[in-house]
DNA sequence: ATGGTGGCCCGGCCA
């Protein structure tokens, strides 16, 4: 099974790039990110000519989630289950092949001094209680996204660069490691635990994905039961080239269920 | 060059 995860910046600016890059990876689900779409506008027919299903939450000019899957999609849910945790469709949740997945978009924070910060750190604790509401973590699952934070200081290009920034932050990788905690494993940092600096996200500005300056906060977070079998896992810095690219490129690994 | 690039959608916000 191949869960991959993909923050398009745009679904509308990018199905052409979303479709193309479907046909070659063959996901069985893809989680998107930023689709920028409201629900009315989604391209659910795009993806059902591909042979998915889709489930979808979004409010039109910002945020936007959704689950694509070929193994099924049930028990669509939307929303941290409170009523102003959500912050702007930042979250979807559907049942897919026998494995629990979740696509969110973790909040940017902005700025360490910024209102926006201390309200990401918060959404991630509202993640956290999430799952412990409504999941086991004895049961396959993955939570899938872009997490805006940095895992580790050899998961950004120069860690200089990003003194007193968000995303590399104490408050908020121990959020991240919080919601770890709960019983999930960096999917793609078990299978290549030695190696350093392999981004997913890398500026439009200055040249930076040509200039090897990233950051990999685009993760696939599993319970143990997927993380032991995962069989691959990439990063497909493919997808970042050529016209119109996301500032993002897609995360994916193959696992099973037994 | 006190910016940069790209998306939203048309002046400014957001990443």
């Amino acid at each position: 099974m191949r869960i991959a995860t993909w923050n398009v910046n745009s679904l509308t600016a990018r199905l052409g790039r979303v479709e193309e890059w479907i046909r070659y990876a063959r996901p069985d689900v893809l989680c998107l990110q930023e689709t920028k779409q409201a629900d009315a506008a989604f391209p659910h027919g795009a993806f059902a000519a591909l042979g998915y299903e889709t489930a979808h939450h979004g409010d039109g000019r910002w945020n936007g989630v959704a689950i694509i899957s070929r193994v099924g999609i049930d028990n669509v849910a939307t929303g941290l289950g409170s009523a102003d945790d959500d912050q702007g469709t930042r979250v979807i949740a559907a049942d897919c092949g026998g494995v629990r997945i979740l696509s969110v978009y973790v909040p940017n924070g902005r700025a360490l001094d910024d209102p926006h910060y201390p309200a990401k750190l918060a959404w991630l604790a509202r993640l956290r209680e999430l799952l412990d509401e409504t999941s086991d973590p004895s049961q396959p699952l993955a939570v899938c996204g872009d997490f805006n934070v940095a895992p580790e200081d050899r998961d950004v290009w120069d860690l200089s660069q990003f003194e007193g920034m968000t995303h590399v932050s104490q408050p908020e990788r121990a959020a991240l490691a919080d919601l770890e905690s709960w019983g999930l494993v960096d999917a793609f940092r078990r299978r290549y635990p030695d190696d350093d600096k392999l981004f997913s996200w890398w500026d439009y500005r200055g040249g930076s994905f040509h200039r090897h300056r990233g950051m990999r906060i685009d993760l696939i977070l599993v319970t143990e039961v997927l993380a032991g079998n995962t069989s691959y896992a990439l990063i497909d810095r493919q997808a970042r080239k050529g016209e119109k690219p996301s500032d993002h490129t897609p995360v994916f690994i193959d696992t099973s269920i037994d």
